[in-house]
This record gives C-alpha cells, sequence and structure tokens, in this order.
RNA sequence: GCGCCUGUAGCUCAACCGGAUAGAGCAACGGCCUUCUAAGCCGUAGGUUGCAGGUUCGAGUCCUGCCAGGCGCGCCA
C-alpha cells in the first residue's frame, strides 16, 4: 500500500514538475504520522518542492492534490499545517491485513529474496578466554541482525573470526605450561601480564589427560609452546561454542587468522599491493598525547591509506617481519570478498571504532568500494546488581562470564535486553532486574502478551467456539479505537523489519514488539472476545489470531522463546 | 593534543535519514481483579532536548565553537 500510494504520488510530482520546465530527481517518503488527525499516512513532499518551483508549500499541495490520481483503497487527502498532505484509508482495506497475516503466517513481514549475499561477521572473541558480558551483547546483536537480514530476503552467512595468531596466543600457553607446572606438584608464582583465570587451570587440567607431563618437559620451547598454544585454542574455543550455544547462537564458519598466515595469503597480499604502488617504507611520526614506552623512530613497511580517507599511513609489518594484525585483517576481508558476498557486515566492539576508517580505506583502495566493510560498532555493557557496578577485570580474572549470566538469568531475558537499545548507546544490565519476573522486565511484557492471546484462544476453544475460515470473517465489524490501533500496528511490522534491515537496527525489532504488546494490553482491558454477537466473536478471534502471529514472528527473530502459558 | 561515539523527564532510553503539540518504560502519586491470566490496565505529575551561535518555510536531528562522559591513538589483537 504505501508503495502504490509512493507512486501515484511521484507520478504527480514528475508531471509538475515538467510543466515547471524543473529538472530534478526528488524522492516521494510517506511517514505514518504520530497522531492519528493526520491521517494513516502523511507526506511532505510540497513543503521540499515549493522552494525548486518557487511556490508556496500549501499551493504546492493543491497543485499535486488536483492531478494525483489515488489507488484503490485511499479515503481521502487533504492539506494541512505548512502544507502536509494527509493521505486516509478506507479501513476496510486496512483490515484485509488480518487475513493476509493468517495466510502467509510465518512468512508475514518476510521480503522476497533480493538476491544478495550478506556475510557477516560478529563476536570474533579472542580464544584466551570465555565470553564476558560484552561480548554476549555484540553475539546477540550479530544473531538477530543476521536474522533480520535473512527475513528481508538476503542471503546470510555468519562468520566468526578467531585471532588465534599473534602475542597474546604466546602467553595463553606459557600460562598453560605454569599451570601444568603447578598441577605437578611445582609451586609457582603467576607473572604480571600471565593469564590469571581459573578457566586456564580447567585447560591445563584437560591436557594433562591426554598428553604425557614428562614428554612435555623434555620438548624444547618453540615446539613446547608451539603445541600447549593449539591445544589450548581448540580447548578455549570449544568453551566459547558453547557460550554461545547457551545463547542459541551457531555460525557457518570459524575462520582462523592463523591459518591465514600459513596459508601465505598475507604475504600474497602485500606483494599484490606492492605491486600497485600502494605500499612504501616510510617513518612515522611518534603517536600523540600517549606516552609509548621505549619509542624509536623506525622505518616499516606502509600503506597508503591516507590516500582513502585515513589520517595516517599503518604498518603491514612489524619489525621482526610478521605482518600486523591490520595486514591479516585486509587480507580476510579481501578474502570474504573473493568468496564473492556482495555485502560485509562486522559487529565490532566500540573499543574497535578507531579501526574502522583504516580497513575501509585498504578495502577501498582494493576493490574501490566505499564503506566497505559495514561496520556496527556495539557499546560496551556495564553490569549492574541493584544498581550498583559489577566490576568486570579480566586481568584480576575475577570477571563475571557470559556464562555465569546467562545461567543466572535465563536466554531470553538476556538476548530481549541486550536488544532493547541502539547498539551504540551503553547499557546497564542489571543482573537483578533481568531475573525479576515484572513489569521492569520488557522481556515478560512481551511474552505474556503472546500467552495472553494463547489463553483467550484456549478458552474460546474450550468453550467449543472455532475459528472460522479468515475469508468466512467479516473484519468490519473491527471499528472501535483499539481495534484499529492494533491492526495499525500489524500492518506496519514488514515497514519495521525492513528498516531494521536497511539500517542494521535490530533493536527497533524489540521496541515494535513492545509498542504491540502495549496495545494488546490496552485492548485486552477495554473489550472482551468472548461476547453475544457470534460475527464480532469471529472478527476479533481473527485479530487476536494475527497479533499472536505477528508476536511470533518478531519474537522468531529475536530469538527469544514466544510461551504458550506463562 | 587528535579522531570516533554519546549528551533528551529524577533514572534507562525512543523520536521513522530535516517535519506537525519531543514520546515510552521504570521510579512518585491516585484509581482498577465475582468477568478470556493483575507478569496487566487507566489517570496525574514530570522538559529552555548540555551551552552559544548559524543554515531555512521548519532543527532534538544538519554546520561551527565551547562544556561533560566513554572509547581509541606506531612494531597489541
Amino acid at each position: 500500500m504505501k508503495q502504490k500510494l509512493e507512486m501515484a504520488l511521484q507520478q504527480a510530482v514528475a508531471s509538475l514538475l515538467e510543466e515547471h520546465g524543473v529538472e530534478a530527481d526528488i524522492k516521494v517518503a510517506l511517514t505514518r504520522p504520530r497522531q492519528k488527525a493526520h491521517g494513516d499516512y502523511a507526506c511532505n513532499i510540497a513543503m521540499t518542492l515549493a522552494g525548486r518551483i518557487k511556490q508556496k508549500p500549501h499551493d504546492v499541495a493543491g497543485m499535486l492534490l488536483e492531478r494525483i490520481e489515488w489507488p484503490a483503497g485511499v479515503e481521502g487527502a487533504e492539506i494541512a499545517g505548512p502544507g502536509f498532505i494527509n493521505i486516509q484509508l478506507h479501513h476496510a482495506s486496512e483490515m484485509d491485513v488480518l487475513k493476509r497475516i493468517i495466510d502467509e503466517a510465518g512468512e508475514y513481514g518476510r521480503a522476497e529474496a533480493t538476491g544478495q549475499s550478506v556475510n557477516i561477521e560478529f563476536v570474533s572473541a579472542n580464544p584466551t578466554g570465555p565470553m564476558h558480558v560484552g561480548h554476549g551483547r555484540g553475539a546477540v546483536v550479530g544473531d538477530a541482525l543476521a536474522h533480520v537480514l535473512a527475513a528481508r530476503g538476503f542471503d546470510v552467512f555468519r562468520e566468526y573470526y578467531i585471532n588465534d595468531a599473534g602475542a597474546q596466543i604466546g602467553v595463553l600457553a606459557e600460562s598453560v605450561w605454569l599451570r601444568l607446572r603447578e598441577l605437578n606438584g611445582e609451586p609457582i608464582t603467576l607473572p604480571e601480564g600471565f593469564y590469571p583465570g581459573e578457566y586456564v587451570i580447567d585447560v591445563a587440567r584437560q591436557i594433562m589427560a591426554h598428553h604425557d607431563f614428562e614428554s612435555l618437559s623434555k620438548m624444547d620451547e618453540t615446539e613446547r609452546f608451539s603445541l600447549l598454544g593449539a591445544l589450548a585454542i581448540n580447548a578455549m574455543m570449544d568453551v566459547i561454542r558453547d557460550d554461545l550455544a547457551s545463547l542459541g547462537i551457531s555460525f557457518d564458519l570459524f575462520y582462523s587468522e592463523r591459518q591465514l598466515h600459513e596459508s601465505g595469503r598475507i604475504q600474497e597480499l602485500i606483494e599484490h599491493l606492492k605491486d600497485k604502488g600502494l605500499v612504501y617504507a616510510g617513518v612515522l611520526p611518534p603517536p600523540k598525547g600517549k606516552e609509548v614506552a621505549g619509542y624509536q623512530p623506525v622505518e616499516q613497511l606502509l600503506f597508503r591509506t591516507t590516500d582513502f580517507g585515513d589520517d595516517v599511513d599503518r604498518p603491514l609489518a612489524k619489525q621482526d617481519g610478521s605482518p600486523t594484525y591490520f595486514a591479516a585483517d585486509i587480507a580476510y576481508h579481501e578474502d570474504k570478498q573473493a568468496r564473492g558476498f556482495d555485502r560485509l557486515v562486522d559487529v565490532w566492539g566500540a573499543d574497535h571504532g578507531g579501526y574502522v576508517t583504516r580497513v575501509q580505506a585498504a578495502m577501498q583502495a582494493l576493490t574501490g568500494k566505499k564503506k566497505c566493510p559495514e561496520v556496527m560498532l556495539v557499546q560496551m555493557v556495564n553490569l549492574m546488581r541493584e544498581g550498583k557496578p559489577v566490576r568486570m577485570s579480566k586481568r584480576a580474572g575475577a570477571f563475571v562470564t557470559l556464562r555465569e549470566v546467562v545461567d543466572e538469568v535465563g536466554r531470553d531475558a538476556v538476548r530481549f535486553n541486550f536488544l532493547t537499545r541502539r547498539a551504540e548507546s551503553q547499557l546497564d544490565f542489571d543482573l537483578e532486574v533481568a531475573k525479576q519476573k515484572n513489569d521492569e522486565n520488557p522481556v515478560y511484557y512481551v511474552q505474556y502478551a503472546h500467552a495472553r492471546v494463547c489463553s483467550i484462544m484456549r478458552k474460546l476453544r474450550d468453550e467449543g467456539i472455532k475459528a472460522a475460515d479468515s475469508d468466512d470473517v467479516d473484519v468490519s465489524r473491527l471499528a472501535n479505537d483499539e481495534e484499529k490501533a492494533l491492526v495499525a500496528k500489524l500492518l506496519s511490522y514488514p515497514e519495521v523489519l525492513d528498516k531494521a534491515a536497511v539500517r542494521l537496527e535490530p533493536y527497533r525489532v524489540a521496541v515494535y514488539l513492545m509498542e504491540l504488546a502495549a496495545s494488546l494490553h490496552t485492548y485486552y482491558h477495554k473489550h472482551r472476545v468472548m461476547v453475544e454477537d457470534a460475527a464480532l466473536v469471529q472478527a476479533r478471534l481473527l485479530l487476536m489470531r494475527a497479533v499472536r502471529q505477528v508476536i511470533d514472528n518478531g519474537l522468531d527473530i529475536l530469538g527469544v522463546s514466544a510461551p504458550e502459558e506463562m
């Protein structure tokens, strides 16, 4: 409907522009007004146009209305305020959405295949410890976004980049080795910088079960740490996969940074960049505002990212000649591109924000595409308990893990709460509130609405009332304000999903569900489904079934369960 | 010092890429269960959108400058 209206307006605009001999590409956009008095849809095009053809907005609106041919279903249109065109629809035609929802069921809100593929990379937590709460938010947001994009017709591929190369793996291996010695009765002290967590001991125990301490001791250091590193990464990735599973999240591919190094792809990439004249040997100025211990100006291999919007050129190789994380990451993104995805989306922690420009710059240099990858930054979570912050220090080893939180408050509460705010705003997550089963906890509000509708449907069934075929239901009987409000809400679900997909904002679905639930609760208190009038019962039952379906669809996108009773 | 994000009701956040009278939820106060689940509903109160300018028919939204918080700032990932 929205599209039909926009097309009709677009044609009127085109003819008006032609008449005035103005060439302009102006796009018509409809909005749903906040206030009912402003119609079902509103359009500001007359005001946008006013400047272009030098007429008053109000008059422009009048000229548009004179030449427009509305599609069926429009009751009327009027000019309001400074020049808005407010469109009123026939309510009967809006009510048809109920039948459509029942027909389409789980498909309602979803879009036709776009033929486009999206690779979405998220979580990518280092395999040096279990996931913490911040990772959990990125995981939930990424997962929900993947669902949203899939629903809107993209072919979605989910990927986890394992940072299993580099110095921190060495530290992990040494930490494990120290714990192994401890398990063999050696007294130890944990040096500064080692991983102190309990989980390191668990990893050591696992390794003990399959490997002989004696033979590990006899190995030379390089061999031993290389083996222990690999074993520890495997063990940690098992833990992380379990952590993810506790939230109901899975991936199509876990991509290993180590294998990227070993395959020689990074060297190939650097050679390729050299051929294109994008690298040079140079010296970077010292970083400002921050003391860098032992800073030495040194010549290194630099990527000309400044040619593509970055502030400084970025190093590709460390002093010992091994590639930087940046070099590996370009190779990784280049690889994703080469695998044929139309779009690359990365969900990163906000602490990687400073990194976006350089990766996009590098990718632009390689592919010519701007804003690739599209990066979604997820802000941190402040974990609270009864209003007081819970300290999460990874260094001290006493941080609260994601798993502990999921075990304590439950998957649905964690997921929904992580999705109620925009990703780029910080989130206070109070463990006690998330556990409470009351109105402070939005997840129950929505689930309760679903359960409530199910309860009504059960009750009708118990009374021997069967739902009629939706074609036989007289939807025009739904005429009160609350019914109209519910139908309008149901009608907007596809638009909400679409906006969530276009703007990479899955939180919109959660907010929508809270609004839909509110409309349902209001309706419930004001009107009864079980009334004398059998035809009205059928009309209201159809409405209830549609509401249940849409809540179910929305919760499914968010990965939250839709209980039939609570 | 530089870059990015954020600043909206007492608190946590919205506001549909510049639209109409800035909205929800908590917290506060007052009501509503003999009726399909009160994990709910209704009502009241609460605002100079951090500050100051600018752009235009119109600014919470865009630009500039301040103020405050967060994150980041060679050879860590």
